[in-house]
DNA sequence: GCGATCGATACCCAGGCGGTATCGCCGCGG
DNA sequence: CCGCGGCGATACCGCCTGGGTATCGATCGC
């Protein structure tokens, strides 16, 4: 199997739309449908239900388009993560970083400075991104290592180190008679009519109804809890970040936030390993 | 990036030869030269050192060795779980199992008893291999579940559930003199002239130097126990594998052995998650 | 019943992949 | 020192296949 194929199938089985998928690709419609008649008969199995008037995967195709998606980061990967081993010759970023904007700043910023201490440490660039991008960013090989937050985060599929775990706190306006409380419940929030949750993405990337707004990063979040526009339940370590007219107050019964270091399974390089030890020591 | 090309240069890497890669290959040598120049020109990266008498990886090469090899395999194991998705239609084999063989046997019977009575089983079929053999299996969709044994095996890069812990025992001819102590070191059994401990493979595949017969499996290697080649350092289930002449003694300071049932992360299926709900039960 | 939409088919063209022949380089042996 | 052999690179050629255009056939909405 090419990896031209998998793309076309993976593109016609998230668009349901030959049309739609071949304008995606940059290609007519027609060679499409080929390549796509030639890979159900070459694995021996339909992938599509064509209905003249509607496209729909069957069992086989759901499989192959998880599979896919998994193969063709894989090969992104390897395209990339070997693209940067030949430019770390001439001085190119050694390792990137990727943590969700507005997360675990403080650790973040130690951690780089202990490494950057280190005797052989090389550049790290750091990559901040929206909840759930980060595992993609491993497995496609945009970046090497990850600062994730259990148990939002998975780590499935990914080796991990423990760092730190806290109690959350809520954001609240200073204002808000919930912020003179010594401490609230998850249930107290989740009701406010003023202050409704924010909807974080599902793993899909799709947003879940509701009357909140929806963010992407914690960052997002506190600008729009300083707006007055939501409340949110963040890790002790957001005080740090708290603007002003914002108060936190202990959640006790919210779960506690782990955060750990990740990274793809059998990397073998030093400078990752150097940096997982240092993150380790913090 | 196509697999063509992928394959191509792991071929070569592996070679290193442009002939013998092109032969293995099925191709003539030109064309091979340019694909991989032409890969070359396309990452901005040399993979290769020709010294016109020899071939050598760079440092990017075997960056795109280890990656490339790991792409293929998802890409293998996309086409071949999707075929078998397919094929389960038409009833074929539901859960491919791999486990060493000799290994957990007594366990393994059991879990597929288990499993088949539970209400909607799946057929298991059981695919027996070698040491270090079992991740591979999982990574390129031979195989959807492993069981696999701790500190011998890894899990790096895949789920898994521990099941049991056992000590291990040494199996010795029965007329050894060793044979009649309640129990031995692991010292006592390395140096033994008359009988040289196994040789294992490595995680490459190649056997370390040594006196000992290389073996591949448990079930090789009680063979060759039995035949006064060799002694060996087993989990105590290996005791129900007892030839007859052979006796088992009791080894506490070799490590003890925990078996897992392990699987490639992000796999979904109802039958897997059945199986091992089964196994954890057990 | 008619048009619109969408996937499949027919046909054509060209780029790319693979094959053969050959070159250039280097190490080795006489 | 020269010739030979091994190996990767280059030159050139032919075919296969991937992509484009035109068109068909089926189906749904009006």
């Amino acid at each position: 199997m090419e990896t031209r194929e998998l793309r076309y199938f993976v593109a016609v089985a998230e668009e349901l739309h030959f049309g739609r998928a071949a304008q995606r690709l940059g290609i007519a419609q027609p060679p499409l449908s080929r390549a796509i008649r030639q890979l159900e008969r070459r694995l021996g199995v339909t992938l599509l239900e064509r209905d003249s008037r509607s496209v729909a995967l069957t069992a086989a195709g759901s499989v192959l388009l998880r599979e896919g998606r998994a193969a063709l980061d894989a090969v992104a990967a390897a395209g990339r993560r070997t693209r940067r081993a030949g430019q770390a010759a001439d001085g190119g970023a050694g390792l990137v970083l990727t943590t969700k904007a507005g997360a675990s700043s403080e650790l973040l910023a130690k951690l780089l400075d202990a490494y950057a201490a280190e005797p052989d440490a090389v550049p790290v660039e750091v990559l901040l991104c929206g909840i759930g991008e980060q595992e993609r960013l491993l497995r496609d090989g945009r970046a090497d290592v990850a600062l994730l937050h259990l148990p939002f985060d998975s780590t499935t599929g990914l080796d991990s180190e423990e760092l730190v775990t806290e109690q959350q706190v809520a954001i609240l306006p200073a204002g808000h008679p919930l912020a003179r409380l010594p401490h609230l419940r998850t249930a107290d929030l989740e009701t406010l009519p003023d202050l409704p949750m924010p909807r974080w993405p599902r793993p899909d990337g799709s947003y879940p109804p509701g009357p909140g707004p929806g963010v992407r990063d914690p960052a997002q979040l506190l600008q729009l809890i300083a707006l007055g526009r939501t409340v949110a339940v963040l890790p002790e370590s957001a005080r740090s970040l708290l603007l002003a007219d914002l108060t936190a107050v202990p959640v006790p019964d919210a779960p506690a936030v782990t955060t750990v270091i990740a990274w793809p399974p059998h990397s073998r390089s030093r400078a990752l390993a150097a940096l997982v030890r240092t993150a380790t020591r913090l």
